[in-house]
DNA sequence: CACACTAGTTTCGTTTCGATACTATCCGTG
DNA sequence: CACGGATAGTATCGAAACGAAACTAGTGTG
């Protein structure tokens, strides 16, 4: 094989190409884009989620990296330590009020403003395929994937409110919607291996 | 300001979410994500495309770095250098056997096998939007964007030949459908699903 | 309480990448 | 034709990003 272009791999490169692209033009603030993907990670997560290791697994590198990328958020002051959980190992880091500043001057903008000026039809359809395809590229490689609750499986109830089963509790409406690392997507496929709850973490 | 999450914004977020969990595993033939990359480019670019200039806009990096993958590329044997251009400057770069062969063991395949399971009906959806999405975001940016024959403003005719306004040629087969650094993405796309409306597997 | 395991951090060496400078070639203008 | 200015490609260098490994500390299970 390796001559035949599909349809499909032309997806595939296209989505490779975006994902690079998006890192746009570093506008005043000089962040890095390991620094603008942590800064983001840790402005769209829940609570259970805004740890090194969630954001180690979410950008797909070491705990020991993550580590640095958050200590350098540290020094400039974006994020703060705020330990809060019954884990004593367990470290939470929150957006300082200086991190959502500078969450404005995202170079991402450039791509929601391209995604904002697509025809709406295409636009909900990204809407519904990309979570559908981080479900099967986790279901492909058996790790986790990460989501939010309206495409979770162990969410139900909707409105303001809503059940998660995963933390077997009402979510607050703060949490709702946001990055959650027990994500797990619901397939339409039928084919879905068994474990609801398969983490991997070396 | 910043914090209210749209979902456009949830879109930028999966694209590049996935743009990096698409860089994959590497099994066996080592080459780091640049290089596949590069690869990928020599492998799915026209002719006029495939010099290191093209591929430096094409990755948005610097000519520089460019240069230095494709020497890594050349010392592996993956690459050949085969200048026959009018433009003595100009130096074009060719797939080897070897280049062809160590495709087939492309990390981005997990990727492809991903989309492939997706529904047929969110698959086109990608299918268009991706595109589309590409030209807003080269529009925005007032850069060159990358695409396909198929998806390009200066392409008319169908079937197995068709005759490309830029070049002001019939092109050949072997260039229709491959990445064109002339491209010109197609403004305003809409998405126009047919009747079947589909939600099951297969 | 011993053992295995996980969370987080630090250190170190490799690799990568961007900025910069340099050469060769093309092209337009007088 | 000569002379700039622009463009294609390359080489060099320093900063950073990253992965691997070692280490501390807390959890939980037998």
């Amino acid at each position: 094989m390796g001559s035949k272009v599909t349809s499909t791999d032309e997806i595939a490169e296209l989505l490779v190409y975006l994902g690079r692209a998006a890192r746009g033009v570093d506008t005043g603030s000089n962040l890095t884009s390991a620094q603008w993907t942590a800064l983001r990670f840790f402005a769209r997560a829940n609570g259970i989620s805004r740890t090194p290791s969630a954001f180690a697994s979410f950008h797909a590198t070491t705990r020991g990296t993550a580590s640095q990328t958050i200590k350098s958020l540290l020094a400039k002051g974006y994020l703060a330590r705020c330990d809060a959980a019954d884990d004593k190992r367990s470290v939470r880091y929150d957006l300082t009020d200086a991190g959502t500043q500078v969450m404005c001057g995202d170079p991402l903008r450039e791509l929601s403003d391209a995604i904002h000026r697509l025809d709406a039809g295409l636009k909900s359809a990204l809407r519904l395929a990309l979570p559908a395809l981080v479900g099967q590229l986790a279901d492909i490689r058996d790790t986790v994937a990460f989501g939010t609750c309206a495409d979770c499986r162990h969410f139900s109830g909707g409105g303001a409110t809503g059940y998660c089963a995963c933390v077997a509790a009402e979510l607050a409406p703060a949490d709702l919607g946001r990055l959650c690392i027990s994500f797990a997507a619901i397939q339409d496929r039928t084919l879905v291996l068994g474990g609801a709850d398969k983490r991997k973490t070396t």
